[in-house]
Order: structure tokens, then C-alpha cells, then sequence
DNA sequence: CGACACGTTGAGATATATCAAACGTGGTGG
DNA sequence: CCACCACGTTTGATATATCTCAACGTGTCG
């Protein structure tokens, strides 16, 4: 697959043309693959480049004193993963794979270029990490206001939504590639409680998670348990572009 | 005072040239107030322009179901509170203000005009969207990790930061005008429970919180409780700009 | 002076963390 | 092919942080 193929799609803001699209793949320096659970890279680390994550699934987060990680960001393929660092050069946070991923690189100069060519795709490239914020603000809602059975739900929820867009889920079942210690540091409980929160959505048959993949039995219950409404995800609709071929190849574990 | 006079100021990345703020400060095409506790604008609205805070305390945040807020961030003089409704058109959260306020108003077609004529300029106005970004991150990191003395001590502290880079604290003392409900809508706390908290800072001669006035008494306890990093921040230097004439007209109740 | 917002305190309930242990299960080496 | 190991999952018992409910105090402003 391309490296921009799946970046905003679906998106309601930012719509990307053809001809930016292909302007963006023209960046792309170099493609390379990482394996599972590798850091690419630390908070503090000057970068001069952003990446692009192809296929695979990373995350972004913060250690606290004791080595205990929060995740604040949990990235999907045909996200730009890191692509703050263009105007923030230094990041206050690590990034890592779940995953075996393939990334594009993207030079900071050559975003440069192009943003200084052509003002519409800086405003669009702006626009799509402002879409991090908008996801960084719906987390905060969900750690600050949802007890544990809303916060995974929520999680859950916006995954299914997001993975969808993507071609990556069909509405209700999707391969997520994490344990319950991982889903503990997105939603700030312990990987035990996870568990038994887990255990509550299977009894009460509303969602399975298991092997690294989600089953969704009452999609409505499921969102209304989470309080998800997914408008902060500045989604075009809520299906996958049909054009893309996106198949089953997505059930990593 | 101008109304960007304190955009971006002691910030290290996207210093301003003097040219640029006076090109921002041409953008702006009104100068209002606002009233204590009032709403500037609803989630899911459409908004064709800007809110630079010039003086006076803002918050964003999102309603649960039940209508409690969740506070997503917290807004000081020389905060472009909305700019990144720039690139993204609808917000999806509120804004309101906690005191009287000062704004300028900056409309979107001024901005689309300053960006496309400056690239460095629009990469400065796209990094002080990340700072908010960065912000979110860490009170992610805050209620996901810390306890509630912690999440407390860490909000002052970042207060206290935020403050100092503009000459709002003396780096030990500062005016905040909100009360233990608004602390405990920014903590994900109970204002009962931020009551328990602020005693015991008391109590340990850390920190005094007391008629909208922070007294920190001992200020490395107090960032160690929190676990205060400031680099999210992307600050200068802690002290504020001399050159800034800012006295002690912060203390408003 | 009374009303109202805000702060303070106490007692009890509850959600989540912690500690400890057992149970798969897939991978690896013998 | 089997034994074993490492990792993740599951469960139980107990501890603890925070919430909830209820009441009372305090200052400010009309």
C-alpha cells in the first residue's frame, strides 16, 4: 500500500485532492518496518523528520517517576504519528509499537516545501494533528468524568470508529493488537480491573474481547455505557471507502 | 495593553518576531468583553473567527450526560483560546470564561490571508496549537497516573508555570479565581474531596489556596508531589518577560 | 439582617487498587 | 513429540482512596 493512502480518509475536515495526496507521497524519503513493541522514539529527542504509520498499530505516552506509562495516544494506520514535531521539533512524549509496522519518513524539509508551496495543505496538515488534540480532549473526558466500565467501553467505542473508517472494522468486530496491561495504561486502571471489567462486558453480553480481537454484541449499549459520540472524530461517515482495499489482513495478533 | 502583547511569550519554540505581532495584532478586528462565568461559545458550533484572551481566565471542557463537566483546559491572558477552530470549523467543546475578560477578536479571513503570505508565521500559529496538544497530554498523564494530592499539587504547578512566563506569579504566589468545584472539574475530583486535598497541602506547609489566591510555601515538595516536569510547557526561561508591564492587577476574585 | 455561594467537616458506602495464587497457552529447546 | 517456560489471563481476599450524603460554618452583598 501507498504511504498517504489511508491519511484523513474519511475525515470531514480536510479532504485531501488527488494532487495533494500525491505531493505528500512524493515527501515520503524513505519506508522502513519496525518490529513489535520497539520505541522509535524518547521524550526530549530533537527530530527532523515525521512519520507516517502505514500498517500496524503504535502508541504515544509518558512515563511517570516509577516507570509507570500513561498512553495518551493509541495510532492507527494512515495516521501521522508524529507529524507535531514539525513545528514543535522537540516532543514531550515516547512513541513505540504494538505491532510489527511499516512507516514512511517523512523529511522536515520537504514538509517545509510543501507547506510553504502551497498554503490549502499546510492548513489541511495543521487541521489533522489538531485532530490528536480533539481525540487528547475526549480522553480527558473519558479518565476525568466515566467510571472503568465507561472508560473501556468508550475505548472500545472509538477504536470500532475509528478502525471503520479505515476499513479496518466492519462496525462490529476488529482485530486490536493489545493486552489488558496496555488497556490499562489508556484508561488509567490496573490491568485487574481491566480484567474484570472485560469479564462484565462478556457476561452481559455486550462486547468480547479476546486474542486480540473485538467482538461487539450490543454496539448501542456498548456506546451508551461509554458515552461515545463520535463527533470529536470529525468523521465524513461512519462506513469504510469502499474503494479501498482493505480486506481481512488486519487480524494481527 | 495590546491584544498580543502575551501570545507566545517566553515560549521556546515560535518565538514572534516583533513584524509578526504587529501583523496579528492588525488582524484583530474587535476588542470585547465578557462577563464572569459566561459562555463564548457551545460545542458543535461553526465559527468563522477567533478568540485571542487578553486579560482575565477562560476554560474549555465537555458535559457527560448527566451535564457535569469535564474542564479540558484552562485559559491565561495571551492564550489564542480557539484558534485551532481555524483549521477545524467546529469545536467540539465549550468555552467559557471564569472572570471578566478581555478579548480580540481575530476573523478566520484574516488569518487565512497572514498564513498564506507567511509560512513561518502560520507554522508559529500551528505550534501554539501543539502547545495545547502538549498541555492535554500531560493532564492525561495527570489523571491517569497521579492521586488526587497529586493531581492537585501538579495543576498548581503548572499554573504556577504558566503564570510566571507572563508575569501573572512571582514564581511563589498568584491570583487563581476559581473555586474547589472548578479544581475538582479540572482534577476529575470531587470538590468535597479537592477540599480534603487542599487541608492537607495546608496542613504540611506545601501550599495555602485561599480566597482565589495561591500561596506555595514550599515549591519543590509541591512539584515533586505532582510530578511537575515543566518541558510539555516549552518554556524560555520561568521567569517572566521584565519588559512586560504587569503588576498586581491579577488578584481578582 | 437574611440570602446565597462557597468552604468545611463527619460518617458511611463503594469503586478500584493491591497482594497472592492459579490457570491457560503458544513457543522453544531438548 | 513432549516438557517446560514465559506471558497474559483469571480469580479471590483484603486494603484503601475517593465518593456520597448530610450538616454546619463563614463571608459577602443586597
Amino acid at each position: 500500500m501507498r504511504c498517504m493512502e489511508l491519511f484523513l480518509r474519511n475525515r470531514s475536515i480536510a479532504v485531501l485532492t488527488d494532487q495533494e495526496r500525491e505531493r505528500l507521497e512524493a515527501a515520503v524519503a524513505e519506508r522502513r518496518r519496525l518490529p513489535a513493541r520497539a520505541t522509535l522514539l524518547d521524550r526530549g529527542e530533537h527530530l527532523r523528520q515525521s512519520t507516517m504509520l502505514v500498517t500496524g498499530f503504535m502508541i504515544r505516552y509518558i512515563d511517570d517517576t516509577e516507570g509507570r506509562r500513561q498512553i495518551v495516544a493509541f495510532h492507527v494506520p494512515g495516521d501521522f504519528v508524529d507529524l507535531h514535531a514539525f513545528p514543535l521539533h522537540v516532543l514531550d512524549h515516547s512513541i513505540a509499537t504494538l505491532t510489527g509496522v511499516e512507516i514512511g519518513i517523512v523529511p522536515h524539509g520537504a514538509l517545509k516545501r510543501l507547506t510553504a508551496e502551497d498554503p490549502d495543505l499546510a492548513q489541511k496538515l495543521w487541521g489533522s494533528t489538531l485532530l490528536d488534540a480533539a481525540m487528547h480532549r475526549e480522553w480527558l473526558f473519558r479518565l476525568g468524568r466515566l467510571d472503568a466500565v465507561g472508560r473501556v467501553a468508550h475505548f472500545i467505542s472509538e477504536t470500532n470508529a475509528r478502525l471503520a473508517a479505515i476499513g479496518y472494522s466492519d462496525g462490529k468486530a476488529f482485530g486490536l493488537p493489545i493486552n489488558q496491561t496496555d488497556l490499562g495504561e489508556i484508561t488509567g486502571l490496573t490491568a485487574i480491573h481491566v480484567n474484570r471489567v472485560l469479564r462484565m462486558l462478556r457476561e452481559e453480553r455486550i462486547c468480547t474481547f479476546r486474542s486480540s480481537r473485538v467482538e461487539i454484541a450490543d454496539l448501542p449499549r456498548l456506546e451508551q455505557i461509554g458515552q461515545f459520540d463520535p463527533t470529536y472524530l470529525y468523521l465524513e461517515n461512519r462506513s469504510a471507502d469502499p474503494a479501498s482495499p482493505l480486506g481481512e489482513e488486519n487480524s494481527n495478533g
